[in-house]
RNA sequence: GGGGCCGUAGCUUAGACUGGUUAGAGCACCCGGCUGAUAACCGGGAGGUCGCCGGUUCAAAUCCGGUCGGCCCCA
């Protein structure tokens, strides 16, 4: 028996039955030993910071990766890792904190203290785990939560401390000044993401200053918008590939980019007495503009492609300590960073500004400089600064130490690596990620903040070094080791270490480090690696898969590559699935600010999670899609909601007719047909599975399920019918059977709640998830072509009856099929046919007797010929004696050329008293004259239908039997009379005169008819 | 400011790498049909300046340049 479903198809009650019994069954830890032994297919969890809720995009991801997994699962590979993993540390966590805590500051956390402050971070990091283990769960992604590996235990900060002490041996762990953005005030750095919070459209000053040349009497114009800046300028910078001229103007000289002159000169005479490349200028020396700093190396010309054509003067002022791209000239030329401003935003500089704040100094150095004569020019401008998010106090870039990774030295050896990986979509390899790796910037690796993993770095006055690769090697060198220590801040602080060099005392540099490298180490260090897991390690190193969305391009994506290149110089991943967004329904992100941020639990609750699965499946993963409940439930419902029925249509049958599930003889046509498209479906199915292209597959079950439902059932369903059970009827059965299995394991993977419920229901076996996909047979592709094409030539008559307005109901003459190489097709398929086509005959005779032909050029060939003649040409061909001489002698002369057959396209008509399409891909013929018995047979499947249709009205039961009386136009009466036992037989009917009973007025081609009938007691 | 992706019917989208005859689906709408699986299905209709401008070409949704708009990453 096949168990019975309600009729009805309910998602929701559906997912409801078969969570309870996966948690009954401990499912998920059944799931993660499957196939233990086989083949291994590896997977890493990005880790997500679980301190807020899940939102969609989350779901999404998950969605994405179980997916993978189950497909992988079901194909035989025993997954692991399968862990669940959390990112612990970070700003995010702190900032979480200070909310809660109703604090702002660094200060106000070193007061509170950084060992409670941390305690409290801690806590905090796992407030929404639960929540995300729920959500998690129920969308079905599953993953070992129990041994979820967690970025802030001491074995997993020691195997970071271990990767770093190999970073520093190979001279790839260094300190640097980094030029950051800085707020004065509070006196902290930002992140990228604190400051993008902040910018505002401000007004400011922009100067053009005029520097004077060393020996000569003339000057460079420079233009800045931060003149406190200026007593630390170094150098200047101009493009080396642009054009600089000398004007004479106003009874000065000096250099400007050429292409700014108009602009900047604006109103005023000019004359320009010299003109060179910027790359001349170089080396150039000026003297200084404003006195007061000793500048040992610098104040001349240097080139930099920075320098744009946008704005300024072409010529820019270098004050390296208070930007990025000066402090890089810097670095190049060798120079000596000079600090001119403390760190609470003061000038510190000896002279007349000292002890300004940078705002104030602005103005007092514009005075200065208009008092000297070496201000040219004072405008206001509009631009948009970066304010500090907390005070609102204009930002500042300024040096400050920082510890890097040396990316910029192994950069080709990470670039190379990039090409093995297998990025979905293809471009991000090359673009947005292989882009990026090109810059190959350090990496900013220290942070100015508490809760991360320690950098282990301890350094004694002398700059001697220390780094210990373990937490044994630290406390074995540790003067003192605090009670409840731990790797992280304060207690790795308060460790005290004597330099083995010098024997001063050592400290610890105090930063934690950026939790990027927290994730992008889960690689080796949820192992523990090396102190333990080495075999672990070595076996799952790279990892199969891994997928995040696009964000992680430059973060987690971006940590594991240098990490596995710089450490063991390979690849940490072979395989990655970038995913978009999911956008709201009006195509924008969802905010929380617009209040439509969509709650993945509450969306679930809904529509079910085979539904929210399905909508992330349909399109590439990479292309951000439009969520809606209403999108959403309309891909699923009709996918869903057809292999439902079918089941129901099904398991009646085959419930009554009492079959057992069991290998039957294949022996009819149709049976075959479907069994080798089912196999043909699952070769591609997994071709695009082993791809990565998801959405591929899923159409793949789309158009089998489509197949199924609207041509093999619906044509299998007289077979159903019979009374008896033979082997037809078996054969019928137990592909039905073996149909529906495939499909539900090819679908298991994107919805694992229904295919979970309709697999037990057929089967009656323990789980979909505990089985394997069937190994595809070989098929008969020449049947599946065949079966293809039998469905075309159906389809394509329909429409030709519907342009011409003959009803399928009216059964016609013949068909022709116009076209040889149809022959053994139509013998094969006569009856099918016949009854698909309502046609007395249907023939294969050569189309030439029922065409006539038209040629055109064929444009393809002939346009490279004809080339701006072709318009003429082509009126030409038009012309009826041409037409003619092409059909009898296979060429014609146009324009003086010889055209034959092959350089045209033939189109062609029908000949009278039949119709068809002339574009479609079969030549079909259907013949439109009707004798009378032909129009008396049609007539008399509409009296059927109406007859149907009352039964129906009245609710009958099929089997019940009908008295029936029909008066009307003649032709009716007649009709009704030649196929009297047609229409009994159909409609289960028994005429009677003067019947009464339900009676209904029908008009069948403007032939009327009236229907009576009685239910037979 | 730099980089990436995208823009095709009211909506969701295929096609673009490799230019070619009528730009293909699904939903919704209208007309017709089929039907004891039926909130299903089949056929047809209406609906498209393929974001816009320019270039290459006999021919551009497709290639090239520019531009506008959306989204994202970075500064």
């Amino acid at each position: 028996m096949l168990e019975q479903v309600p009729q009805k198809y309910d998602q929701l009650s559906i997912e409801k039955e078969i969570e309870e019994f996966w948690n009954r069954e401990d499912m998920i830890h059944k799931a993660l030993e499957k196939n233990k032994g086989n083949q291994k297919f590896s997977f890493l969890e990005g880790p997500p910071t679980a301190n807020g809720p899940p939102h969609i995009g989350h779901a999404e991801t998950r969605a994405i990766k179980d997916l993978v997994l189950r497909y992988k699962s079901m194909r035989g590979y025993y997954i692991f890792p399968r862990r669940a993993g959390w990112d612990c540390h970070g700003l995010p966590v702190e900032i979480e904190v200070e909310k809660s805590l109703g604090i702002k500051s660094k200060k106000e956390i070193e007061e509170l203290g950084v060992e409670k402050f941390n305690k409290l971070c801690k806590e905090s990091v796992f407030k929404y785990v639960r929540e995300w283990e729920t959500v998690s769960k129920r969308l079905g992604f599953w993953v070992d939560y129990e041994h979820a590996y967690v970025t802030m235990n001491d074995e997993y900060i020691e195997s970071e401390w271990w990767a770093l002490k190999k970073l520093y041996e190979k001279g790839l762990l260094f300190k640097d000044f980094r030029i950051s953005p800085y707020c004065p005030r509070c006196g902290t750095t930002l992140s990228a993401h604190e400051v993008a919070q902040g910018y505002k459209d401000i007004e400011d000053y922009s100067i053009y200053v005029l520097f004077k040349l060393k020996n000569k009497d003339e000057y460079f114009l420079v233009w800045t918008t931060t003149p406190w800046t200026l007593p630390a300028n170094t150098f200047l910078a101009v493009n080396p590939d642009f054009d600089y001229i000398l004007v004479s103007s106003e009874g000065r000289k000096f250099w400007l980019l050429e292409d700014r002159a108009p602009a900047i000169l604006k109103g005023r005479e000019y004359e320009v007495i010299d003109r060179k490349k910027g790359t001349e200028l170089r080396n150039l020396e000026y003297e200084q503009l404003l006195p007061y700093l000793m500048v040992r190396k610098g104040l001349y010309v240097v080139t930099a492609d920075f320098v744009s054509k946008e704005d300024g003067s072409g010529i820019v002022h270098i004050a390296p300590a208070f930007g990025a791209d000066d402090y890089a000239i810097l670095k190049r030329e060798n120079g000596e960073l000079y600090i001119t401003v403390s760190e609470d935003g003061k000038i510190n500089l000896e002279s007349p500004w000292k002890g300004m704040n940078v705002n104030e100094a602005n103005d007092k150095i514009i005075e200065f400089l208009r008092h000297e004569g070496k201000l040219y020019k004072r405008e206001k401008i509009v631009h948009s600064y970066p304010h500090c998010w907390r005070c609102g106090t204009k930002l500042i870039y300024y040096p400050v130490e920082s510890w890097y990774i040396g990316v910029s030295k192994k950069k080709d050896l990470i670039v190379n690596l990039n090409k093995k990986i297998n990025w979905k979509p293809e471009h991000i390899r090359d673009g947005r990620f292989g882009n990026f790796l090109e810059e190959g910037k350090d990496w900013a690796l220290s942070r100015n903040r508490f809760w991360g993993t320690p950098l282990p770095v301890w350094t004694c006055a002398k700059g001697h070094v220390f780094i210990p690769g373990s937490k044994k090697e630290l406390l074995d060198r540790a003067l003192e080791v605090p009670p409840n220590f731990e790797l992280h801040k304060p207690y790795v602080d308060n460790i005290k270490v004597k330099c083995d060099q010098c024997g001063e005392l050592m400290k610890r540099e105090p930063y934690p480090i950026d939790t990027w490298f927290d994730s992008g180490s889960a690689f080796y260090a949820q192992y523990h690696y090396p102190f333990e897991g080495q075999d672990l390690f070595r076996e799952n190193y790279p990892i199969d898969f891994i997928s995040e969305a696009i964000d992680q391009t430059r973060g987690w994506f971006y940590s594991l590559h240098v990490i596995s290149s710089l450490l063991f110089e390979n690849i940490s991943f072979k395989n990655v699935v970038v995913m978009e967004f999911i956008l709201n329904s009006k195509g924008e992100k969802m905010s929380k600010s617009k209040g439509d941020v969509v709650d993945p639990k509450v969306i679930m609750d809904q529509i079910g999670a085979d539904s929210l699965r399905l909508f992330f499946f349909q399109g590439p993963p990479w292309k951000p899609k439009r969520f809606s409940n209403e999108i959403a439930l309309e891909y699923s419902r009709k996918l869903l909601g057809t292999i439902y029925n079918s089941y129901v249509l099904i398991s009646t049958n085959a419930n009554l007719d009492k079959w057992e599930p069991k290998e039957e003889k294949i022996i009819n046509y149709l049976d075959k047909w479907m069994d080798s498209r089912t196999n043909q479906a699952l070769i591609n199915y997994m071709k695009y599975m082993d791809d990565y292209e998801p959405h591929r597959g899923l159409e793949e079950i789309e158009k089998l399920v489509d197949e199924f439902s609207q041509w093999y059932l619906r044509l299998s369903r007289d077979r159903f019918w019979k009374e008896t059970v033979d082997e037809d009827k078996k054969s019928a059965y137990f592909v039905a059977y073996r149909t529906l299995d495939s499909i539900l394991k090819m679908l298991a993977p994107f919805a694992p709640y229904f295919s979970e419920y309709l697999y037990k229901k057929l089967t009656a076996k323990y789980s979909i998830h505990m089985d394997l996909l069937p190994e595809p047979a070989k098929y008969d592709e020449i049947i599946v072509n065949e079966m293809q094409n039998v469905r075309s030539i159906v389809e394509m008559s329909r429409r030709i009856r519907q342009l011409n307005g003959i009803s399928l109901r009216r059964p016609v003459r013949e068909v022709i099929i116009g076209d040889r190489s149809f022959e053994p097709l139509v013998t094969k398929y006569k009856d099918l046919l016949l009854k698909e086509l309502n046609a007395k005959e249907v023939k294969v005779v050569d189309s030439d007797n029922y065409k006539k032909r038209t040629y055109k050029l064929d444009r393809k060939k002939m346009g490279k010929i004809f080339g701006k003649d072709l318009q003429e040409a082509e009126s030409q061909m038009s012309n009826p004696e041409v037409q003619a001489e092409l059909d009898r002698k296979g060429e014609a002369i146009i324009l003086n050329r010889t055209v034959t057959k092959s350089d045209t396209i033939v189109e062609e008509g029908v000949r009278d008293g039949y119709i068809s399409d002339l574009s479609l891909s079969i030549p079909i013929f259907i013949s439109s004259e009707f004798d009378r018995d032909l129009y008396l047979e049609g007539l008399a499947r509409e009296i059927i239908r109406r007859v149907q249709s009352m039964r129906k009205d009245l609710n009958l039961e099929y089997t019940d039997k009908i008295f029936l009386n029909l008066e009307g136009d003649s032709d009716l009466i007649e009709a009704y009379r030649k196929n009297q036992h047609v229409i009994e037989e159909a409609t289960l009917s028994i005429p009677k005169e003067n019947l009464s009973g339900y009676t209904k007025e029908w008009e069948i081609d403007e032939l009327k008819l009236k229907v009576t009938i009685a239910k037979m007691e």
